[in-house]
DNA sequence: CGGCATCCGTGACGATACTG
DNA sequence: CAGTATCGTCACGGATGCCG
């Protein structure tokens, strides 16, 4: 039985059918990280119920966004990755990510955080920083590690091999930067940021001259 | 009483707070052309009902993506604008329609058209063949006219007062090429779309050579 | 005619409990 | 750990009615 669909004869209608349910693209957030497992995604997700993300995961998977692999030795452990579809919707995820900063001023009582989350907007104001040049930034918050890349705009897990710059910083600090409230440069000079590297990017995010 | 959020820290699930909700980015879709009433949208937007447009229209005003203007000289007729947040979303319409017109290859039977919906994707085609340059492009289809800006991406209702170009066709050439199953030149050989102008970009989307 | 409000049936969503 | 089952609630879609 096909879902709801806006039956028109249009691309955004078209995307839309796809992505437009609910937690669809927050489960495409997640994933552009890099692969997760149900327990995972679960986890930062909140306010998400078990069988809407096993729905959306069985969906995603029949729409080609994602794919599942068996993952571990022996039992039903999965992993979720994207494919070379779901991937394709960085530039829509950042385009949100861009204008939604705007509207992050404020931290509700009631919202949750994680870390990887500003890891989109983060990268968006870091290759302003950068002057559209391309690089790899890693970013160290108390919740995890992750890097950036910045021209075109990707994001992985963890740590990077050889990174041109090394940012650390808390979750604070980091909306801050997110939402345009402080740049890096003033954060870093606050003490509130740190910047590593000898790189020109490192230079730039940095807001010091650096030697080429 | 605040409408249901995700409540997370998060730009992404801030813009999809606003966005997310059925409908809330086709009728986007419909004012990035211009402002449009009511009735407009309720005809360019088959399958919404008459309850949830005007709900959602009262929403939008509510989040400022949208102003309501009286129009005419009396009655209660109004027009709906965007405001400057709301035509801020033009890159996110822009990466929806990227991402989407790859999935726009079949026409279902069903499926409602409107000349104007191949507007953004047609810009982004003709972007390319562009090759980034900027240029006003004034598209003619059967159910109407309306233009194109390039770099960055603008679209609006009507003819162009001084354009670069002036493509000609019906829409379903329109949608051939917006989703990449044929390039406008190729559609221009075989007698299916006309260009008229003798600027650099009137042969770039024609596929000929002209003098500068 | 434009701009809704009301009523109603269906389906999506959210919370919790339960199972292999 | 990775889901499925159940159930109450709410959003959506369609039809109709109202009112300046």
């Amino acid at each position: 039985m096909p879902r709801r669909s806006y039956d028109q004869f249009c691309a955004i209608a078209r995307a839309l059918d796809v992505l437009g349910e609910r937690w669809t693209l927050l489960i495409v957030r997640e994933l552009l990280g890099g692969p997760r497992r149900y327990s995972d995604l679960l986890a930062d997700l909140p306010g998400i119920s078990t069988d809407v993300l096993a729905a959306r995961l069985r969906e995603m998977e029949g729409d080609e966004l994602i794919t599942r692999r068996p993952i571990g030795t022996r039992g039903t452990a999965s992993a979720y990755e994207l494919t070379g579809a779901g991937t394709a919707l960085t530039g829509v995820v950042e385009a949100l990510a861009g204008w939604g900063s705007d509207r992050l001023e404020a931290r509700g009582a009631t919202d949750a955080v994680r870390g990887h989350w500003f890891a989109l907007p983060l990268a968006l104001r870091f290759g302003e920083l950068a002057g559209g040049r391309d690089g790899v930034v890693e970013v160290r918050l108390e919740e995890g590690v992750f890097h950036l890349g910045l021209a075109p705009v990707t994001y992985a897990d963890g740590a990077a091999a050889r990174p041109d710059a090394v940012v650390a910083t808390d979750h604070g600090t980091a909306a801050d930067v997110a939402s345009g409230r402080a740049t890096l440069p003033e954060a870093v000079r606050a003490g509130r940021a740190t910047v590593t590297g000898d790189t020109p990017l490192a230079g730039a995010l940095s807001g010091r001259a650096v030697a080429v």
